[in-house]
DNA sequence: ACTTTACTTTAATTTTTTCCAAACTAAGGT
DNA sequence: ACCTTAGTTTGGAAAAAATTAAAGTAAAGT
């Protein structure tokens, strides 16, 4: 059991993905199933972890399952560990002169189903041409998606972006226009378009889009003011439906709702914001081949 | 044999180490001690590693030991993951509330030996204060110091900068005045200080510093011409003792053999660089503690 | 031709690791 | 009091890994 206290160096990553798994599943029971490892070995395992760590990692037993404070930490740098060991992995292949291990790609949510913007068909594009290669996707805010990419945590990002970061390097995909709209029930509904006019939108209660804690600083063509604040694209066309606000959408995704009568654009000629979507790489990738490859290919099937 | 073959994450760093330390060794033989294994189990551990990774790493046998291309590429990527682990054990000290793990200081190699600047005091203040702390030190050139930041594998640097980098943050240690000389077989030598001037300094053979491959672009009193280059101070020191060249040096530096009659200085009172020393640090570190503590530490002692 | 050097291969042994079953513990619910 | 749930402890079996000695190989030097 001594023998067990030794150098940090000597970590094992096998029983740091125990760790791992069992906070992802909440509990070791159910991490059971996950790991196909019996309850005893999976608790074996943890104690070996904490006692090498000198750190109880979490609380466990009949009354719950709950991290420690140290234990978060410790699976953060785990998180951070692993993505080493990806970027590893990418490197050996990049040695070989193949494009494999994991390319990692952010997006910030509403964007996912603009039909200008086949994502998912330029991913599997890419996908094709090289085969041993997986694609994860996160879903983040802009800021978030930054900061991901000036980390080395993301390869390529996918979102609208109001300034430019240094460091990174910027490439313009598509433009997506956004349209003020109102619900069935909303005052404004029944108004016809030549009697509307700006002065009545910014008497109207607006819903501001916001990412975590920062409100979106979107370069607003009216000084509307919030009275509802959302924090995805879903909420805020669910908040307009509710009849008590209005709020821009984009055009294509509003689209569904207005043929069945259920959203009206306000002023769309007038009232709008173009947002211009890019995609976004480190100036110095970690494995330039595989995040040019992809960009070269998000730009050739968008173009 | 075919069970070998099998999936890249499942990579042992006992292999990776074993291979990095023949890599420094320069072979297999002298990686016997280092490693205290024997010849067959050296053999078969780098067999192994390189049927997983399914890549020829290094050329043995009689004709001599040589790395492939892969090899050297597979071995930067290991010190790259080497590295993420040094801070993964961090991170687990700084979740104990510890300061703990590899602490990795860069400096340009002429300021070690500044009596201003007792860096090496500072950093023993700091190890005492902090047990269970291992300290890195790398002499590097300004730019690759930049860098290495920015791609957190250094801590903290010690250096004269003269521009700011975004995402680093600077702090000003010192000054160090750097003055003209010139060896005593010089033309120069035994002219008397009236009857110097700067046109005379010109027109004599000037040793520029260089860092690696770039020259380095010190704000120079005066438009000096270069006919000879030195990539360090104490090359610098050799040249003007030829006396053929007049060149900048540290007054603390040069102090020694100024005494012994060896080397003089010129015009020490209008042409001089006036160096700032400075500690620069990321402005998001990985391990907060450890690099602000250090940094806090330097100031101290120095100021 | 012989020796040395620098590995490789193989086969056998030791050590370590992994895993589970079974018995145990103790909180929480009934 | 009894059962369930969720995990711990222990002992032993099996698998995997590590290590070495000994024999083999082949280029380079003498």
């Amino acid at each position: 059991m001594d023998a067990m206290i030794g150098n940090l160096r000597e970590i094992d990553i096998k029983r740091l993905r125990i760790f791992m798994t069992i906070v992802e599943c909440g509990g070791f029971v159910q991490a059971q199933n996950e790991l196909n490892l019996s309850a005893s070995t999976i608790s074996v395992r943890m104690s070996e972890l904490e006692e090498k760590l000198a750190l109880r990692l979490c609380h466990r037993g009949r009354s719950g399952f709950s991290m420690t404070p140290e234990g978060n930490e410790v699976y953060q740098a785990c998180q951070t560990l692993l993505l080493a060991h990806e970027n590893f992995i990418s490197s050996v292949g990049a040695a070989k002169g193949i494009i494999s291990g994991e390319l990692r790609v952010g997006i910030i949510d509403n964007i996912i189903f603009d039909p200008n913007l086949p994502i998912s068909k330029a991913l599997s594009n890419f996908c094709e041409q090289t085969a041993a290669l997986e694609i994860s996707l996160y879903t983040m805010a802009p800021t978030e998606l930054e900061r991901a990419l000036l980390e080395q945590k993301l390869h390529l990002a996918i979102g609208v972006f109001y300034h430019r970061a240094p460091g990174l390097s910027y490439h313009s995909l598509c433009h997506e226009k956004l349209v003020l709209y109102c619900g069935k029930e909303h005052p404004l509904f029944g108004v016809s378009k030549n009697s509307l006019n700006t002065d009545k939108l910014v008497e109207a209660g607006y819903i501001e889009r916001t990412y975590g804690k920062t409100i979106s600083r979107l370069n607003q063509p009216l000084h509307l003011q919030s009275t509802a604040w959302s924090s995805s694209l879903e909420a805020t066309a669910i908040l307009i439906q509710t009849g008590r606000y209005i709020g821009f959408l984009p055009q294509y995704y509003a689209q569904q709702w207005c043929d069945q009568g259920m959203l009206k654009s306000l002023l769309e000629d007038e009232v709008f914001i173009d947002s211009e979507v890019s995609a976004v790489i480190h100036k110095n990738p970690q494995n330039q081949a595989m995040t040019h490859g992809l960009l070269a290919s998000l730009l050739e099937t968008i173009g």
